[in-house]
RNA sequence: UGGGAUGUAGUGUAAUGGUAACACUGCAGAUUCUGGUUCUGCCUUUGGGGGUUCGAAUCCCUCCAUCCCAGCCA
């Protein structure tokens, strides 16, 4: 017995680099820290959750920290919307970095005075070759480049050269700052990248006061550096910058040396993650904007009711290794359920309303019964749903002709109203164009509560708004934007794959009243309809649906084609 | 002979020389005042070929496949 039933979580490769370096004191102060960089360039996605709790998520783990920092190295991109909306979106995930906010902006004149130091070092030079020539002397991907003239230009004039660009003396793109490294390697990278490049844009932080601005293999790394980062992740595509990024830690005068590794960034299918697509689907109107709950952005997500909690838990599944790989829509949905399931209070609303007579119940009667917030949890209370002789059903919940297999309401069956009543349908009303729109019943006083004394079973039971005291909302059923697996894999337009039913808007919902005490964040289950939220930027009772329940029936009848 | 990386069920991730497993999906059934939840069961896996070893997903060789890189983007 004295076996320890020790648990081993297993640990992610990058765990275990960060356990080995500790254990190896290769770690200052024995205090990991990392950082999360975004670039402020467009809204956070499900993507950045990935990294977020990676980098927060180690931060905790291992007692270290991890730091907040804005990569603002291109001005013409990024905007101080941006920066909230990180800032945000990070917050309510729940996640703090505490004091430790950083810009890339505020290391400007650091990075310059490096760049200064390099020139004079001989190790940078002020060039003056075209886009054009540049792309020529770079070479290709398989023939190394070749040097560039300016390369041999004298540490005087780049100095010269380098103070004229900072004051503005030259146009965008008649200079640039490049590291001397290597015109030969095979690694384009290292094919003396650019330093720096003049742009006169007014950068969301730092005004008009620069007019050249540090590429990221310069920045980012002296970044790392200067912040003490001991282990900086990145994903997968960055694989290649590595020697630049070791290049950069190891100028002369920098005396951290942060580590890179790198992640495969996470994709899933039917979705798109390219900050460039988003763009573009704001842009051209498709979606209401970066927060339309059918974004995958974190504040679209958040709009459309899923919890923080379900998306780490989501991130905690899906694992972090080297191999790009596409998660299943389906597991995202199935963690969103999971936790919804365990904290949603549940109402009875009716999306497609059906008006439901029951002729043997008095006329303006009106009783209530108690229902169970959450079945799934017994602390969760209780509230009071009217009853009257005048209801609504769905629409689904009756049928003429039943199906084989079909447990619900039809002339002389007999289901279970929720809470409520046992009632048989007798007859129905239709309108010109032979629609069903009222069906008439008679209930079981007996059945009270939802038995009955004689205990006989029903199949069906539905959910039902009083039609005398039901409040009128709106709802809006999302689904996936995208029909495709892969948007764009077949046609290579991924607009090509839009779903035209992402949306689909009902403005007379019927709601049982204790609708009204929904509050914006709170977590609901529509029963038998899908978990909702009460939309974040709409004034009236407009709800969100954030996923459907699973529905066996409705794959039953998919596959008995009813 | 450009460079860099990666290959484990349909999907994702474990097993680090000792019986290939967990979750999601899918399928079947039980329970249920949500056709939800819960529970039970089933399906399917080490890219190919060699080698080392008593024993290989793991070590070696080789082949194959896939992804990333030629922005003054990050």
């Amino acid at each position: 017995m004295d076996e320890r039933t020790e648990e081993k979580t297993p640990l992610n490769f990058l765990e275990r680099i960060i356990e080995d370096d500790l254990a190896n004191g290769r770690v200052p102060d024995n205090t990991i820290v990392t950082r999360f960089p975004p670039e402020p360039n467009g809204y956070l996605h499900i993507g950045h959750i990935k990294s977020i709790c990676l980098n927060f998520g180690l931060a905790e783990k291992y007692k270290g920290r991890c730091h907040l920092r804005l990569d603002d190295t291109n001005p013409e991109k990024e905007d101080i919307e941006y920066i909230q909306s990180i800032m945000r979106d990070i917050r309510w995930l729940g996640f703090d970095w505490g004091k430790y906010e950083y810009h890339a902006s505020d290391y400007y004149q650091q990075l310059y005075e490096i760049a200064v130091r390099l020139i004079k070092e001989g190790k940078a030079y002020v060039d003056n070759l075209t886009f054009e020539e540049m792309k020529e002397y770079r070479g290709t991907l398989t023939e190394g480049g070749k040097n560039s003239p300016s390369r041999d230009r004298s540490v005087e004039e780049n100095l010269r050269l380098f103070e004229e660009m900072r004051q503005g003396k030259h146009p965008e793109g008649s200079y640039v700052l490049r590291a001397k490294i290597d015109m030969s390697s095979p690694n384009i990278n290292m094919r003396d990248p650019v330093l720096y490049r003049i742009k006169f844009a007014t950068h969301p932080r730092t005004g008009d006061t620069w007019c050249i601005y540090p590429m990221y293999d310069f920045t980012h790394p002296i970044s790392d550096a200067i912040e003490g980062i001991t282990h900086s992740i990145c994903t997968l595509e960055f694989e290649d910058h590595r020697p630049a990024y070791d290049w950069a830690t190891s100028i002369d005068g920098i005396d951290h040396t942060p580590h890179q590794y790198e992640f495969a960034r996470l994709n899933i299918n039917y979705l798109v993650m390219s900050k460039r697509r988003l763009l573009n689907l704001v842009k051209l109107g498709i979606v209401d904007g970066w927060d339309d709950p059918r974004m995958p952005t974190i504040s679209g997500i958040r709009r459309r009711g899923y919890s923080p909690e379900s998306m780490k838990d989501f991130v905690s599944r899906i694992g972090v290794a080297k191999v790009e790989s596409v998660v299943d829509y389906s597991l995202m949905e199935f963690c969103v359920r999971e936790d919804l399931n365990k904290r949603a209070e549940r109402l009875m609303v009716v999306l497609d309303p059906l008006k439901l007579v029951i002729d043997n119940y008095p006329e303006g009667k009106v009783e209530y019964f108690e229902a169970v917030k959450n079945p799934e949890d017994p602390n969760s209370g209780t509230h009071q749903i009217p009853f009257s002789r005048e209801l609504y059903i769905e629409k689904e919940d009756f049928m003429e002709v039943p199906p084989k297999g079909y447990h619900r309401l039809f002339i002389g069956g007999e289901i279970r109203l929720k809470y409520a009543y046992y009632i048989t349908a007798n007859s129905v009303v239709k309108d010109e164009d032979g629609n069903v729109v009222e069906v008439h019943c008679t209930y079981d006083p007996e059945s009270r509560g939802g038995t009955t004394p004689d205990n006989r079973k029903v199949k069906g039971t539905s959910h039902w708004v009083s039609a005398s005291e039901g409040i009128t909302i709106e709802a809006r059923l999302y689904d996936k934007l995208f029909l495709s697996e892969y948007p764009g894999a077949a046609t290579g337009n991924y607009l090509d794959d839009l779903n035209p039913d992402s949306l689909r808007i009902v403005t007379d919902a019927k709601a049982e009243p204790e609708i009204l005490n929904a509050k914006v964040g709170d977590y609901l289950q529509f029963i038998r309809n899908g978990y909702f939220c009460k939309d974040n930027r709409s004034e009236g009772l407009v709800f969100n649906r954030t996923v459907t329940l699973k529905d066996s029936w409705a794959k039953l009848k998919q596959k008995m084609g009813v």
